[in-house]
DNA sequence: GTGGCCACTTGATAATTGTCAAGCCTTCGA
DNA sequence: TCGAAGGCTTGACAATTATCAAGTGGCCAC
């Protein structure tokens, strides 16, 4: 192997508490692979074989029930996915697809299964990072019945406008995985655009303009207990 | 205190393991309480001050935003809730009412995450519930998502026919609590229990038949991926 | 270049879901 | 026993969202 990735791995809070000894032998197993973009990963229902570590690149969580498929969540570096499978040793379910090229590192599940029985540093790593996905899924599940698609849009809006700290800002996908993200379809998604331009939201291809963002927050309301990612 | 709750809170997975002195310290500074129904119990938003241990009734666990409310969902016994808003000490994400005259065990969150610090099996026993818990809000958003309301109400009743191993049956709970649930108005449900009459569907007042499984499951079509509470 | 592909947009229409108002029925307490 | 309250239902209607079809425009391979 040309370079090291093990630093990447031992960068993450899941993982940089963890004793030495354990490090290396969930290290032993592992690899690291780069795939080209739309390249399938997992496919939900199967058995978590692998722990992913996004390293760069993105990737795409959705799922599928009865011909339908939606987005449920992109990881983005550098961080983990299918965690809750893995050390339940349950179904995948979710799938999961690269967005772009990416390089992922992947952690034989039985190896951090094994691990997570003797390290307790890591038990309470897992146990904070679990904490943070399921809040963040519970955020996501009071925002999908509590607004409707104009109100989610323009708090997804605003989010980024956070994250990116600029008013102006591209979208990081697509707009039709946006649409399905956020519960709606991409014909829907592109009426909300427009339904936000009273409120002072300019766009042009994926590139997004807030022009009156006292105007905007008044329309989307954003909550700490729904929009902030952080907590 | 006429009687012990202790054994109650050790019968829990959560707790079972937990060195028998930390147990102790955890034991220590709790205390049991008794609410009468619609009492509300935390208020989403405030800081965890308790771990809550349903003993006995039921609590309901609801969000609000902009004047509009949905219940999230109904912790039973014997089960804890807020138990992510506790180890991660950040501001609880529902609100919490009971539903019925409910006992409840009070475990001050610092106590909590200080046992959580020194106890790998405490931490462990965590990973698992919190495993647990947020495959459980993933199957609910898939849920939401992928389905419509008439689809989730089939689900919903296939799912309850499966908990009580028969096709006739109670509904648990209110049935406008039940629309908040699957994310629909109380009259959005009474119209979609008259469009499940013709898949089999029964229903006079809280109690609900289903006369044709086969056809039932053919409309709903449920997913282990989705319905599967177990796993 | 140029043709095709594909994301995106737009319009027309339909399906789904929500809102408002009224009435029914059970429960519960005076 | 009666009346009020509240949950449930129903009807009429409105808002939201989805579907289908057609068109636009950018991007890439040939």
């Amino acid at each position: 192997m040309p370079e090291s990735y093990r630093q990447d791995v031992r960068d993450l809070a899941l993982f940089a508490d963890m004793d030495q000894v354990n490090f290396e032998s969930l290290m032993r197993g592992s690899y690291v692979q780069n795939f080209p973009p739309r390249i399938d990963l997992i496919t939900e229902g199967d058995s978590p074989d692998f722990l992913h570590v996004v390293v760069s690149g993105a990737v795409d969580l959705f799922s599928s029930w009865n011909g339908r498929e939606t987005s449920m969540a992109t990881v983005r570096p550098v961080s983990t996915f299918i965690l809750a499978a893995t050390i339940k040793d349950a179904p995948y379910l979710m799938s999961a697809r690269t967005l772009e090229k990416s390089r992922i590192i992947l952690l034989p599940s039985e190896d951090v299964r094994q691990v997570f029985e003797k390290d307790g540093a890591f038990a309470r790593a897992i146990v904070t990072e679990l904490s943070q996905c399921y809040r963040a899924v519970v955020k996501n599940t009071k925002d999908l019945k509590l607004r409707t698609s104009l109100e989610r849009l323009a708090n997804y809006l605003l989010r980024q406008m956070g994250r990116t700290g600029s008013s102006a800002f591209d979208l990081l996908m697509e707009k039709r995985r946006l649409a399905s993200f956020l519960g709606m379809t991409p014909e829907n998604l592109s009426r909300a655009f427009k339904g936000l331009e009273p409120y002072g939201v300019r766009v042009d291809g994926n590139h997004i303009k807030i022009t009156d963002t006292e105007e905007l927050m008044r329309f989307a309301k954003p909550s700490p207990l729904i929009d902030d990612h952080s907590t």
